[in-house]
DNA sequence: TATTGTTATACTCTATAACTATA
DNA sequence: TATAGTTATAGAGTATAACAATA
């Protein structure tokens, strides 16, 4: 991490504005690695699941607590649009926490093909536990940051994963320019 | 996670403050799930090594990272420990790139049931190649970011998961204290 | 004919168990 | 007896293909 003046940045030109970015992000990225396995494997699913008391697979957790978020009930392709993932793996989500009780599939007056999946009050419930339980362990996390830390993580890291996102999908549509 | 002292005056208790983080995380808790699905899922890994003409398997390039930022030949174990995975998954991947010839085993001298992975030149080039082109991918996110911004994420999102691994150890020893 | 969802199947990633060789 | 690694096997998670019902 070494410490730059912004005038000189800028008075640089892109190309060494581009190479300072990589520095910090080259950085950063052991980070993003040891992040992604902490929010994805070790576990942290399958305790918050364990200390909350709530007894489903990991992807039906994550069906739930889609469903949860979105406090109305959805349709099979929506909640597979926004977990990005593919259909038939919904469904088979969906038929274990049917079978749990935890949601219901109710018809959708405005299209016979698709059904409605709606959570139970027990599977609120659950939702409502397991979220508490995992946000309080991220909070416990921040316990001694500055309320100013504390804010600009979240600014920050919410427009990181939207650029991100974002760049990665016109990447998609522009395919690699050469470097 | 109900407050013990319901009634708070102007000053502020730990009860509120944590109050106050939770409400801050669960702003973010979206944020970090879609973040942990572009990390992990998402075809991240898959483009950036058809990018950089890498053709080895996901979990294979996992492992050549690894090695390529150690900067120093490591024992299948330690591979396993920093990558946070079982021996045996990473014997499987070990051979695919020595089969590949992207690494090569050699003998430790100092303890003879184990042996030493070392990245072959065209190993360390191909991770090079990878490693360039994931930066570079990240830093273009970064375009248009002023330097202090760029600065505190690194900074903040750093700590954050040193925090939050460190908690979720801790969890661990004293297992969940009721509320 | 296109779209929503389901069933059946296959593939990827990672873990556990049993074993070998060296310490 | 304990440790490093390997081989064989099993499981979880997700995708693709084929199909049904409705639009």
């Amino acid at each position: 991490m070494s410490p730059q003046q912004p005038e000189e940045t800028s008075a640089r030109g892109p190309a060494r504005d581009q190479e300072l970015r990589e520095q910090e992000v080259l950085a950063v990225l052991p980070r993003l690695t040891q992040l992604g396995n902490v929010l994805n494997r070790g576990r942290l699913t399958e305790r918050a699941m364990e200390a909350s008391a709530v007894h489903v697979d990991r992807p039906a957790m994550s069906v739930l607590l889609m469903l949860h978020m979105s406090d109305q009930p959805l349709r099979v392709g929506e909640i597979a649009a926004r977990m990005q993932v593919v259909g038939p793996h919904v469904t088979r989500q969906v038929n274990e926490l049917q079978r749990r009780g935890l949601i219901v599939r109710v018809a959708d007056p405005e299209d016979r093909r698709a059904r409605l999946v709606e959570a139970t009050a027990e599977g609120a419930a659950a939702a409502e536990r397991y979220m508490r339980t995992l946000v309080g362990w991220f909070a416990d996390a921040l316990t001694g940051w500055s309320d100013q830390d504390r804010q600009d993580l979240g600014r920050l890291l919410g427009r990181f994963t939207d650029d991100l996102t974002a760049h990665l999908a016109a990447l998609d549509d522009h395919p690699a320019p050469e470097e």
